[in-house]
DNA sequence: CCCCTATCCTGACACTGTCAAGATAGGAGC
DNA sequence: GCTCCTATCTTGACAGTGTCAGGATAGGGG
């Protein structure tokens, strides 16, 4: 079966002048460019707009090359997302390192990390949290998604957190406010310079946090 | 341009008798008996599985039939939107019809049904706040969709909000529990009892109320 | 009774994901 | 050097998709 989003721009002409360099028939490291033509097709189009055959053409290669190296769209997609919850992650170790040393400002950094990597890349963010097109059950998406957000439960422990109730209530708050930043619809908070929003985010996600 | 994904599952034989039901030419109200079809679609393949022949297909219609009364496919899924917000406002009515009058229980009862509507119905939810397929600005689903935030906002403010700040934690807080749940992530408390999940949803969108 | 309009169908097109089969390189062994 | 083996990439095909153009059908006003 298959499904025709058509292309709501008829793209211009584009006409390109003889300067085909020699393209070699073996990439070289065909994996690592079609993992960064698909977020970049992601970015464009939308989950909803991904097309396999749109990230071979960008990469280059013919439209089945990909098949290769992940199987099938869905087989790209978990690749894609795996490596994004790792990347994930890594954006809330960032705001960590930066931040003062006791367990709540850790956890408020580790929300604001969270955020981060939602508003930079909000396709990818989307990908990671509102789509079933990726296999999670995959042996390295599995993993890779679960780390990501039991970094927050952790941090949510080592601040003093004791029940299910002082769990969710973090998680929920970072994820709620990543995904409506992502999303673009909380322009009252979106539109601030960063340094105000930072800010302002930090206020709100310490409300979360277990009552001391 | 097109997009394709193959069935998971090659559907069962599925043999007809032929039980030909003398189908009238004119439907009378395909429009409805669409938008059935549409959700229905929805829930059973996704967002990003969802196809216009599928629709047709299973309102016994030719596959070209949705065009005279949507368009094209975005306009069905604008129309699905903009019916599914008012369904989600009502959601939340209906909450606050059997919670206490103070503002802060009408706030929580808000919240509760935000929540509701997305765990009742979770891809309809997803298609409202994380998809780009429907056109929001179009003349129908634009105010519904504002209405539908709105009115968490101003149960804010009746509840005795003055900040941003107090609107976007309300906000987050409800949306974010809202699609944890919906996407099925939030395991610790969607698998609780309804009662007890009740009881520790509404403790913890009372964290995100405006201070005392 | 005629015609007009809304409604619905048929057929075509370009684009999609996937599969099968062939073409090409790069290296190991000799 | 040469051969052969394997991984990699291409080509071509197929079924399914959204959209458009044009034709068929009904139902109601004159």
């Amino acid at each position: 079966m298959g499904r025709y989003f058509p292309r709501m721009t008829p793209a211009p002409p584009n006409l390109k002048p003889p300067e085909a360099p020699p393209k070699p028939y073996h990439h070289g490291d065909l994996r690592t460019a079609l993992l960064t033509a698909a977020e970049a097709e992601l970015a464009d189009r939308g989950i909803e707009g991904f097309s396999l055959r749109q990230v071979a053409k960008r990469a280059g290669v013919s439209h089945a090359a990909p098949a290769h190296h992940f199987g099938d769209a869905r087989g790209l997609l978990t690749a894609l997302a795996a490596e994004g919850f790792r990347q994930f992650l890594a954006a809330q170790a960032a705001r960590e390192g930066v931040a003062d040393d006791d367990p709540a400002s850790q956890l408020v950094a580790a929300g604001m990390g969270y955020i981060d990597f939602a508003m930079a890349r909000p396709t990818l963010f989307r990908l990671l949290w509102q789509s079933n097109r990726p296999d999670f059950d995959s042996h390295d998406l599995g993993p890779a998604a679960h780390a990501a957000y039991q970094h927050l439960i952790d941090q949510v422990m080592a601040a003093g957190g004791r029940s299910t109730a002082d769990e969710a209530a973090v998680w929920a708050m970072a994820h709620g406010l990543a995904d409506l930043l992502a999303a673009g619809r909380m322009k009252t908070v979106s539109s601030m310079e960063p340094a105000a929003r930072d800010a302002i985010l930090a206020q709100i996600m310490r409300r979360a946090l277990p009552p001391t």
